[in-house]
DNA sequence: AATACACACAACCGCCGGATC
DNA sequence: GGATCCGGCGGTTGTGTGTAT
């Protein structure tokens, strides 16, 4: 590879005269020999990045790694899975959701208690439909939010979608299954489901993935959110509709990378 | 010292999309 | 348009090493 560079990966196998595919030496490379590869454990900068990432993007390891210089998807992969999602685990199983802690509402300890819903900074955000008229960053994410501040967008995710995502940090991201696992509350009572898998057709349920990135939401107590919001919304509007995280802009989401916690959604609790 | 267990990491596997024939 | 190849990706497994019993 030092010598030819990258070519067809199938001539490097017949070349280098091994017992291995061409993909399997591919492999190697990118996760192994590369001479640019950063070798050692991740910096506490890099883990903040993963866990930021990680948080709007899910498991899309590749994309993941391409903001870390030098860490391949696999070795972010194998952190994310060995470590990351331990720590998590443990901070969501060991932290009180009983605590009295006055800045976290009862609702949103239920939550915390039901679903182990906490960011690994042990940091509770459940920013409101609120934060998203006074805070920048949840606007950058939201393109229409002007004129259109319920959930719906193009990109078939909303607001608090949005932002339950983004501190979803359990490493769950929007795989929720059958649980609820995000709550909004500010006096509106919001609750963010994953649809039980059952209300899905046949045809929805045969691929998982749509199925995880698929949730509706529920409208508890018919206050309106601008109007905009009534319990005919409730439901499964959604179902179908895939979350294209894609298509967002990155350089806008990583401007928040750091310093966490973000402090305007913390102010707003 | 021997064994069991946990952990980190490399490698494998299956699937998918794009290119080419 | 279908078959095949190749590269890329994410999930999972295998393996070596360190630690606890």
């Amino acid at each position: 590879m030092l010598t030819n560079g990258q070519g067809c990966w199938s001539d490097v196998a017949r070349n280098a005269g091994l017992q291995r595919c061409g993909k399997s030496c591919r492999l190697r490379w990118i996760n192994y020999l590369r001479p640019d590869l950063k070798r050692g454990a991740f910096s506490p900068q890099e883990e903040e990045i993963i866990v930021h990432l990680h948080s709007i993007l899910g498991n899309r390891w590749s994309q993941i790694s391409a903001h870390l210089p030098g860490r391949t998807d696999n070795e972010i992969k194998n952190f994310w899975n060995s470590t990351i999602k331990k720590r998590m685990k443990h901070l969501s199983s060991t932290a009180s959701p009983n605590a009295s802690d006055s800045s976290v509402s009862e609702h949103n300890k239920d939550v915390m208690a039901g679903t182990g819903f906490m960011s690994m900074f042990e940091q509770e955000y459940f920013p409101t439909y609120d934060d998203l008229s006074s805070n920048s960053f949840l606007q950058s994410m939201v393109p229409n939010h002007t004129e259109n501040p319920l959930p719906m967008l193009k990109h078939g995710r909303n607001a608090v979608g949005a932002a339950a995502g983004y501190f979803d940090l359990t490493g769950s991201g929007f795989s929720g299954d059958n649980e609820i696992f995000a709550s909004v509350d500010n006096g509106r009572k919001r609750e963010l489901h994953a649809p039980p898998l059952e209300s899905f057709g046949e045809d929805l349920k045969s691929t998982e993935n749509t199925i995880h990135r698929n949730i509706s939401i529920r409208n508890n107590n018919n206050n309106n959110m601008s109007g905009n919001i009534n319990s005919a919304d409730v439901g499964s509007f959604w179902i179908g509709e895939e979350l294209k995280v894609g298509e967002w802009d990155l350089e806008i989401l990583m401007k928040d990378v750091s310093p966490f916690p973000l402090p305007d959604f913390q102010s707003s609790i």
